[in-house]
RNA sequence: GCGCCUGUAGCUCAGUUGGAUAGAGCAACGGACUUCUAAUCCGUGGGCCGAGAGUUCGAAUCCCUCCAGGCGCACCA
């Protein structure tokens, strides 16, 4: 699980920031973050240093001196450097040994499906909230999107070496629920005969038909007689069992599995709300103004305060929410990452002014915002009404464009960023569509193992091969792309940014196709055909690995 | 009215806490299959990084003011 080469070399600078310092070269500063990059032009190197510019404005001095005192200072302990330029304004360019690059063609070839691990977590205990809808009917489009980026977070920081949970919080407490055991009700009258006038409130679609029946076929007409109240709560709990069995469902076969399923009604059961009340009250940020109970979240930088317990005595979705969180910490979890539809986004001050109030660390929630997805059907937006029950559901697009398109186009995006997701383009196995440019470099590479398999050449190991063969341009470009591999998930974990892992795929695939292009991996010059063979076996790890954080397959045949 | 997100090629979007000459895919145009998969490759064109002012060695990136679009502004969740 070594170190990524990127921090080895922010490693030898730091040394060396220390020597020059210690002698008396540099004065004393305070040590910036250092962040190296891989440089647009490869002339500038494979690596390189912002650092002499950056430290220029802080100790006054000639940034192309400074990076002269830094570059005398560096020791080499590794033994991988070639050589370093100081070039431009003060850049420090590290330009690393081809023999490195190609013994790290070894180390995938021994970590196999681990490549790309790393211990950056140290084993620290992460949760992961994610999709959380209430059951109140199927999963929609809008909520595919912040489950794939939620179970893609949760791969990357588990491959970063943290010790992951995802949850999904059962909103079945409150109004929404109830509305669903009502509509449940009227339909259920309804297909017994009565006239129903059915409100513009309840839920519409056709599953609540679906329940309603069922209960009819199961349990007969009783319920015509029993009390309304009563009637209402039985359905509830029936509905929103048989929902979230459906839900479950429809995340399973879009590759999203949860640890574990949190119900809001669990949280009351167990006095959650009211020990959450009772600590509040006693740190003294509740107040009350003899009728409503107010959290004085403006302490926390919230612009107003919000009520915890209404008027008729309920406590708010808020309230249980914020037990709900403290409850994530009780149980251990040092980070607790929460993903939201965008639509939410005014209720992250209060959130944030919940757990500081708690006396929880600001940095200790964080809370990624999933922009809403607009859904066109060949360039038409395509209706997403949820009154009206009229919405596309994850359940449709899964039996429409498949799972690995589905997934795949909704990674592509910075979350953040708003989602055009068209369907028709999203099922067309063409060009248009990415996923299948990556999946057919991985089916390309299966395909040529096997026409070697048939030819009778045996598999390369590491030690029968000879990797200075591999002196092509896109063979060195290649190899370069495969060792920043472990960094390019590091830095996609680090920032909680999963769409860097396509791009990154996009441009392997792509150096790859070039490559193929050009090159004949088997051919008659058996040496050769080895080392050519052991790189695309390597490349084809890396592919593999990566689709594997996605959640999307790597078919061997296409 | 206030707050958050977004504005980069015709379209959809990247651009690594400010770095070297702004990139990719699609679309358009012109080429490459008796060869390990043409779901591929090679080439061409395409830009006032929404506008304006500032900060500094250096700005698509940071600050301020506008403009446009999206989403919020509950004793709903």
């Amino acid at each position: 699980m070594g170190k990524i080469m990127k921090n080895v070399i922010i490693n030898m600078l730091e040394k060396a920031l220390k020597v020059s310092v210690q002698k008396g070269q540099l004065s004393e500063f305070s040590l910036p973050y250092l962040e190296l990059e891989p440089p647009a032009n490869p002339e500038h190197g494979d690596y390189a240093a912002n650092t002499a510019m950056i430290l220029a404005a802080q100790i006054k001095q000639n940034p192309r001196k400074i990076a002269q005192i830094i570059q005398e200072n560096i020791s080499d302990t590794e033994n991988i450097v070639e050589k370093i330029q100081i070039a431009g304004p003060g850049f420090i360019n590290f330009f690393i040994k081809d023999d490195v690059w190609k013994r790290t063609l070894k180390k995938i070839n021994e970590q196999n499906g681990k490549y790309g691990e790393t211990d950056y977590g140290a084993g620290r205990r992460v949760q992961v909230e994610f999709v959380s809808a209430n059951p109140t009917g199927p999963l929609h489009i809008g909520h595919a999107r912040g489950a794939v980026v939620g179970d893609v977070i949760s791969n990357l920081l588990k491959t970063s070496g943290y010790k992951v949970a995802k949850e999904y919080y059962i909103n079945d407490a409150g109004n929404q629920m109830n509305n669903l055991g009502k509509s449940v009700l009227l339909r259920y009258r309804e297909l017994l005969g009565e006239k129903i006038d059915f409100p513009e409130s309840c839920y519409r679609g056709e599953y609540i038909k679906d329940i309603a029946g069922k209960i009819i076929k199961d349990e007969g007409e009783k319920y015509l007689n029993t009390d309304e109240l009563s009637a209402i709560n039985y359905f509830t709990s029936i509905a929103g069992r048989v929902i979230l069995e459906e839900i479950k469902a429809d995340l399973k076969d879009f590759g999203v599995v949860f640890d574990e399923y949190f119900s809001e009604k669990e949280l009351y059961k167990n006095d959650g709300v009211t020990k959450l009340l009772d600590k509040l009250q006693k740190k003294g940020f509740v107040y009350s103004d003899g009728e409503t109970l107010w959290f004085k979240t403006t302490d926390f930088g919230d612009e107003k305060d919000r009520v915890v317990v209404r008027k008729n005595g309920e406590p708010t979705y808020f309230a249980a929410d914020i037990a709900y969180h403290q409850n994530k910490f009780d149980r251990g979890f040092e980070t607790v990452i929460d993903i939201w539809g965008a639509d939410h986004h005014g209720y992250m001050p209060r959130m944030r002014a919940g757990i500081q109030a708690l006396g929880h660390n600001k940095e200790s929630l964080k809370i990624i915002l999933v922009q809403l997805v607009n859904l066109l059907r060949g360039g038409v937006p395509a209706a997403m009404s949820t009154r009206s029950g009229e919405f596309v559901t994850l359940r449709e697009v899964l039996d429409e464009v498949g799972r690995d398109a589905a997934r795949y186009n909704f990674l592509m995006r910075r979350s953040d960023s708003h989602l055009d997701f068209d369907l028709e383009v999203a099922k067309k196995q063409s060009n248009e569509n990415p996923v299948y440019y990556v999946q057919y470099a991985h089916a390309r590479i299966c395909s040529i193992l096997k026409m070697a398999q048939e030819r009778g050449i045996d598999m390369p190991a590491y030690i029968d091969t000879d990797l200075s063969l591999l002196n092509e341009p896109e063979e060195k470009s290649l190899i370069k792309m495969l060792v920043r591999y472990p960094e390019t998930v590091h830095g996609a974990a680090k920032s909680l940014e999963p769409h860097r892992i396509p791009f990154y795929l996009n441009e392997l695939a792509g150096v790859f196709h070039s490559y193929y292009n050009k090159n004949k991996v088997i051919s008659e010059d058996n040496r050769l055909t080895a080392a050519r063979l052991f790189l695309i076996m390597m490349i084809r790890i890396v592919l593999e690995n990566a689709l594997d954080i996605l959640g999307v397959s790597a078919p061997q045949k296409m």
